[in-house]
DNA sequence: TGTTGAATTGAAGAATTCTTCACATTACGA
DNA sequence: TCGTAATGTGAAGAATTCTTCAATTCAACA
C-alpha cells in the first residue's frame, strides 16, 4: 500500500453513497443511457442529475460519449455490477436479521 | 422496491465511506478482534475509533461482544468480504486505466 | 470503597457534501 | 442566423458528517 489506499477505497465508497448516484449505476447495468432516459426515471432535476453524473465521471465510474444533440453514458467497468450485487447480498442479510429481529420482539411480546 | 431501496443502499455505502471504518472492516476480515488491537494498528484516537464503531454497529456491519474489560468486535456477516473484493477489483481496473492514460500522455510528450 | 484501564457517549465547531439557481455550451432545425 | 432542446458548470446557502474534548460507564483489583 503506497500510502493512503484505505483513503482512496473510501473516497470510492463515497462515492456510491448518494442515492441519485445508485440509481443511475443501476439504470446503466442494463445498458448505455442517454442522459434524457435517466431523467426520465430518476425523480430529479436536470442540473441536480448532471452534478451527480459529473461525480461518476470523475471517479471513473461511467464514461460519456456525445452523440448529436445527446450524451450518452454507460458503466465504465462491468466489475461494477458484481458490487451492486455484493451489496445487495449484505442488505438482504440485514433486512433478514432485522425480520428475525422482529419476529423475536413478537414472540416475546405474546409470552 | 417499496420505496427507497436506493436509498438504504445509498446509506449503505457512506457507512463504508471512511478510511478508518474501511480499516476496521479490513482488519476484522482475518477474525474477532479487540478494540484496543485494532487501536494499535489504527492511527487515530481512541474515541473517535469508537464513533466510528458505533457507526458501523448501527449499520449493522460489525457486532461488539464484551469480554470482561474488552470490548471484542467481529463481521456481522461474511458477505463484507466480497464488497471489498469487489471494490478492490474496481479500484485496481481504474487504477490500471489510469495507468494507461499515463502512458499515454508519456507516449505524447515523447513525440 | 477507591482507583485505574478500556471503551463509549454527548456536544460543538470544523469540514465536506447537497441542492438549487442562474448562466454557459453544443448541436440542430426553422 | 435565431431559437430551442439537451447538458453542463460555478457558486452559495443548507444540510450532513468529522473530529475532538470532556465526561461517563463498566469491570477488575488493590
Amino acid at each position: 500500500m503506497p500510502v493512503p489506499l484505505y483513503q482512496a477505497k473510501a473516497d470510492f465508497f463515497r462515492t456510491l453513497g448518494h442515492p441519485v448516484r445508485i440509481r443511475v449505476l443501476e439504470l446503466l447495468r442494463d445498458g448505455p443511457r442517454p442522459v434524457r432516459e435517466l431523467l426520465n426515471e430518476i425523480e430529479v432535476e436536470a442540473s441536480n442529475l448532471s452534478q451527480q453524473l459529473a461525480v461518476l465521471r470523475r471517479t471513473g465510474l461511467v464514461s460519456a460519449v456525445r452523440e448529436g444533440g445527446t450524451v450518452v453514458y454507460s458503466l465504465a467497468t462491468p466489475d461494477v455490477v458484481d458490487l451492486l450485487a455484493a451489496a445487495r447480498r449484505i442488505l438482504t442479510d440485514m433486512i433478514t436479521g432485522q425480520g428475525e429481529l422482529l419476529a423475536e420482539l413478537q414472540a416475546e411480546a405474546a409470552e
